[in-house]
DNA sequence: AGCACTCACTGAACCGGTAAAGTCGCAATT
DNA sequence: AATTGCGACTTTACCGGTTCAGTGAGTGCT
């Protein structure tokens, strides 16, 4: 890219319409001590007239701060496109950014691999002060890579994934836990969870708690499939669990995300099974989506954008040194609508 | 944001270590003519060894290239969660910049004014070399303010709305045309159209584009409403629209994204109305969610993700000086699936 | 041999700021 | 009167690259 020819003004041409050195003008747009307040109005009525912001690139180069955060995200795109939580969390995460009049360097990437590699040179390249990690995987090569970087960084995700690294989480096991519960509760014996990417760590997390809750309640069947979070996969793994015959089939499934959810619903409605009373739905990831389907999704819903924003203020504290921390916040909540109830009375598929 | 302490590797180290002066590293490292390959090898080989890449920031300074491009996005962040289009729009233009090694500054700003002073401070302070602007809206500000910065820009919008600028659009017009004469062809006589926000540029066109067609095809019908492109204005659109008695009800109804038609196919539900017997449902900007409802949507679909794809190459156009022009990309075509079909015999609501 | 010319590379200026050390005038202290 | 201290600036040295005007060795030509 090639500069355009405008005619910059810069801190020097400041300087000699207020009549002082440049070193004033950077004390005065640094709010330092040291300048008497007439001087301090000249020097900013100077830059007003001349229209003049300091160069941020050449700030940066002189070795103060860097007001620019980095992200990555490894999800194939149109995955993400159709994920409502990415943007609503990048919107969260922008909204405490920008009262700090710090931007957001946005990078889609296919694997922690080149992750690591894009971080590494933001890094190198003086672009970001510091990174916001998710999706944390097993054997994630991005916390090591930080690490001996020395990136303030803070990872989204159970402390026992993230490798030290600040992170900021939900405690998906309770919410897991209660979601079960919550099914069980309504009387509900067989119970599937359709998840999430096997390989991500709080996939792992989530599978671990619905088997020790199914455990637990002594359900009589339990089942889990693990997908790719796309729609097509929810589909699939719901018609193959519906397709069961009834004593065998489930009477609830727990989704990992709503899209999955809806997906799920529509086959549910193509097999000529009614949702609630043949089989009940639970969605993750409450989004608007679930109160736009008929029946409305119930849901285990957070606040995202919520969330997000919470991430941001916890890199703020890394990079101001307030060392590394876990800092869970609010577990998903249970919102019961229109597609969970008791199970009802034994129907076949053709009766309806 | 405070720099930590990392012993940072500079130009300066790789040039001793190659024993060569920085100037030859530079040269090296943009590929540009006088050093013999030895010596070019020699000092990669340098490179190499002590993880070296340039600082970009340093690199800009300098006064070459800036590497990045900005985004300011204005919609409520709640939305932009909400519709796919956003990020697979984001995708597509990710995937151009990566091979340029480029990265993406994004903002979340909530007005066009609050636009145009995040583009400028960008600009100003050297933070992008470039940038796409989005969603322009009638008496729109930015394109004025980009000009007279002279900030490279390709604007998404039909080239009648974008005040001059190189501009990347659909052609909507034709697009609604081609909806309207589709459902027309099935039968339908009255037809409504749930619209965007009024104020954007492009619902403008399609709006006088819908007129046009139901004029020029006589509909018996025609209706128009606009939204802010949410699930629940859809909802509720489409419920004030399908409460009007048969005679003056719409028989088909198309949407301005999916997320609205999605809401329509919920309220149609729950009106005890079917799809598509009694009403004809047509999304628009096609995504995976039109294919997870029962029935599924018909689309006008067109490919997002190629679209950013163009805009980012249009953009290194401009910035590459090749003039601002205007870049149709394909019109959406029509995508017909289980949600539209001839109007059937006329059914009361109660009747199913 | 002498001259012009290219090639490979160096050195220094510069980009636009920041930060630490230095200067200077003036009031308070001793 | 000499010393100290301090506030208000200025000077200067970077930050880590790019760029461009040299420089000196080597080659070709006459």
């Amino acid at each position: 890219m090639t500069a355009t020819p405008l005619p910059r003004v810069t801190i020097k041409d400041v300087a000699a319409r207020a009549g002082v050195s440049k070193g004033a003008v950077s004390l005065a747009f640094n709010h330092k001590p040291g300048l008497s307040e007439a001087t301090r109005d000249r020097i900013f009525q100077a830059a007003r007239e001349l229209g003049w912001a300091p160069n941020l690139t050449a700030r940066t180069l002189a070795g103060s701060r860097v007001d620019v955060v980095g992200l990555a995200i490894c999800r194939p795109a149109r995955l993400l496109g159709l994920e409502p939580f990415y943007m609503e969390f990048v919107s969260g995460v922008e909204s405490v950014l920008t009262e700090r009049s710090c931007s957001l360097l946005l990078r889609l990437v296919r694997s922690a691999q080149e992750e690591a590699v894009v971080l590494e040179s933001w890094w190198r390249g003086r672009q970001i002060g510091g990174a916001i990690l998710v999706d944390f995987r097993d054997d994630d090569p991005r916390a090591a890579a930080v690490r001996r970087l020395g990136i303030p960084a803070v990872a989204v995700g159970h402390p026992s994934l993230t490798g030290g690294l600040a992170s900021v989480w939900t405690d998906d096991a309770t919410a897991v836990t209660e979601a079960v519960r919550y099914l069980a509760a309504l009387g509900h014996r067989r119970i599937a969870r359709v998840g999430g990417a096997a390989a991500l760590g709080h996939t792992s997390i989530r599978t671990a708690a619905f088997d020790e809750a199914a455990a637990s309640l002594k359900l009589a069947g339990a089942w889990q499939v693990a997908t790719d979070f796309s729609g097509d996969a929810g589909a699939r793994a719901t018609r193959s669990l519906l397709t069961a015959a009834p004593p065998d089939r489930p009477t609830a499934i727990v989704y990992d995300n709503d899209i999955m959810a809806v997906a799920g619903l529509s086959v549910a409605a193509e097999m000529g099974l009614r949702v609630p009373a043949d089989v009940s739905l639970l969605a993750w990831d409450d989004s608007q989506l679930c109160r736009l389907t008929r029946p409305t999704l119930s849901a285990m819903s957070h606040d995202v954008h919520g969330f997000g924003a919470e991430v941001a203020r916890t890199l703020f504290g890394v990079i101001a040194g307030e060392g590394d921390g876990s800092h869970p916040v609010a577990t998903p909540v249970l919102t019961p609508r229109g597609s969970t109830a008791p199970p009802g009375p034994r129907v076949s598929p053709a009766g309806v």
